[in-house]
DNA sequence: TTTTCACTTTAGAATTATTATAAACTAGAA
DNA sequence: TTCTAGTTTATAATAATTCTAAAGTGAAAA
């Protein structure tokens, strides 16, 4: 993803592309595999990489910004911290608890046979399969 | 559960049978039907109901001793609390984010036909089917 | 180009869930 | 009954996240 483009992306979603924004949507974005991390994690990534420094708040807005406008989703991990990911596309994940990492698994490549209707006038959003990884 | 099931429970795991371990047993345990709830909700149950105070650490502490003990399991729910679970078997979830609720998925009404093998050397600990729900 | 102002960033305080601490208490073995 | 390891408790500490309000800044309009 170019430059122009993060620009367009930002704007086309209504976020002004401020320089903390545009910094951190290419630090996430500009990459070819999917990229999960929590914000501590990116914090921790961006410090290590930039010169100048971004307010932890910031990163917390600008992440929830993007996830509000489609460009994140949130993984549920068992846990205190909250989990993000690059690929908004449905599909699901690997989680190997000795290392805290998430793996993603296309949607095709799993095949639900049967699946229980929703209860009560519920209608189902999405199904999410989350397979836990041992040595 | 009859009380006596209950203290035979908390033996048998090697947990000392306290006024406080049996009184949260019981409210856990003495129920037809799966029960789930956050350390918070349950705290709120039970100061309703019961004469004794239980302290809050008491409450972290207890459930915390079940689902070591294997009689509680820990859901993986968004967010910020930890959701626990009397069915400790193998099964999924449904999960109302309107109500915050979760329903209980037999595993047996869940098949799937396809899934990926686990990645470099790791297995497949076991697989968790969860559902979002929509009005 | 300058002005203007709603949107952003920021540091630090506040909040929330959870865990740690250490003193008082208690189940149950001896 | 005595003793002690295991337990409970109030409170402090920690960790992730959100709030606050003051200062800063894109970009539309003058």
């Amino acid at each position: 993803m170019k430059k122009t483009d993060i620009l367009k992306k930002l704007r086309s979603s209504g976020l002004r592309p401020t320089k903390q924004r545009v910094e951190i949507a290419k630090f996430l974005f500009e990459r070819e595999k999917t990229f999960h991390f929590t914000v501590e994690s990116l914090n921790r990534l961006l410090t290590k990489k930039s010169v100048s420094k971004i307010a932890l708040a910031t990163i917390y807005n600008t992440v929830h910004a993007f996830k509000t406008a489609g460009h994140l989703s949130e993984v549920e991990v068992r846990g205190n911290k909250t989990y993000f990911d690059t690929n908004v596309s449905n599909h699901h994940h690997f989680y190997d608890s000795e290392t805290s990492e998430l793996i993603d698994i296309d949607a095709s490549d799993i095949v639900i046979q049967k699946i229980p209707k929703a209860p009560n006038g519920k209608k189902i959003k999405n199904v999410e399969v989350f397979i836990n990884l041992k040595n």
